[in-house]
DNA sequence: TACATATGTTAGCACTTCTAACTTTGGCAA
DNA sequence: TTGCCAAAGTTAGAAGTGCTAACATATGTA
């Protein structure tokens, strides 16, 4: 993994340590991450970094919005296919939320358990609230409406939680813990039509 | 908080690392703490932690049981004074469930949030098990059921799910950040009610 | 009263984040 | 083409971390 560079200048080292950084949250944890890994990863010296970011956290940062995007991405193709605001459109919704969970856990992880200096940043929360969007318009269209109003968050903040607990019990590994076989697709299905029920 | 000591020996170690630990987890995050603050706060030396655990870790799975056990016992008073099986006694224990996340959100992340060494502890899990345990006799008492069946787990699990996950936007404030204002004790009824129906 | 053991200490190693001061190099202006 | 400046690397080191080894002290029991 360490890679050797023969000259001087890396050529890309700040795009270099983003996925050095990635790969070291999904596969120590980003509690568990060091810059100094990410270095060795990278083949640069453990001061190589300030010269692209302030601090430690600023790596971390850098891997959640990258993180973000791909999910929103993934969220976007999963309505695509399908007539928006149907059961299928926003089931589909949810199993894209479980699949950037548990495909990415160290990088969900780290977009949603920000610490103090992240979680105002302001790109992050223009990027969730973008994200959410993409619910948000998927249930108004579901109630029939063509805007974001009082009921449409009403509706739709029960179903974010009830996907956002799921992703986590899964990466957390507490179903597997307690011994709890799901059928997920239909856990998700009924589960979401019971939610959008009256 | 420097607590100075005339004594040599301390009287309780293992008690006041634990709680200086809890504290700390609770102002800086699972993450952020470190063995030398909590030394610090108790008024010892770096290396006298290591007479009662073996590592920083086995501190935190302290701190992570013994607020297991303050969860559980809060969930259960959450339930006595309702008749088992309710949608009022269901609400509540969803209710203590938030109460905890949001009253200790330090242990609370740390508790479902654990490491590799930590996940598959023993205790944890049988803790992890009886706190479950609580909801799931509720859901056969509503189903008018006396074992544990698969139609209890199926309805007790996205419960389960959504509380969950609502406690973790709550506490990585989600919500302040997408501006949702929420009628916490009616979306919690409505959808736990939702989840129930058929 | 004696001393074994539990529980504290200090010293120090290997590691971390981050800064300061130095070095290399690519690109642009003369 | 040359020369130099700024960008982007380097090494050295400060301050802090987890943890161990060797030493010190108090306590409970024989």
């Amino acid at each position: 993994m360490t890679a050797k560079r023969s000259n001087y200048h890396h050529g890309d080292l700040r795009a270099g340590l983003v996925e050095a950084t990635r790969q070291l949250v999904e596969d120590k944890g980003p509690d568990r991450f060091s810059v100094s890994d990410a270095c060795r990863a990278a083949g640069v010296s453990t001061a190589a970094p300030y010269r692209h970011f302030n601090d430690r956290d600023e790596m971390l940062l850098e891997v959640a919005a990258q993180g973000m995007e791909r999910f929103y991405e993934l969220m976007c193709d999963a309505v695509a296919p399908h007539e928006p605001g149907t059961l299928d459109a926003i089931t589909n919704l949810g199993h894209a939320y479980i699949r950037f969970a548990t495909t990415e856990p160290g990088v969900f992880r780290l977009a949603f358990g920000l610490t103090r200096e992240h979680k105002d940043n302001e790109d992050m929360i223009a990027q969730g609230k973008r994200n959410y969007g993409v619910l948000l318009s998927q249930i108004a269209a579901y109630l029939g409406k063509t805007e974001i109003d009082e009921e449409v968050l009403e509706r739709a903040f029960p179903l974010w939680t009830m996907v956002h607990g799921l992703a986590f019990l899964l990466i957390d590994e507490k179903t597997t813990a307690l011994d709890l076989k799901l059928d997920l697709p239909v856990m998700l299905r009924e589960n979401t039509r019971r939610l959008l029920s009256d």
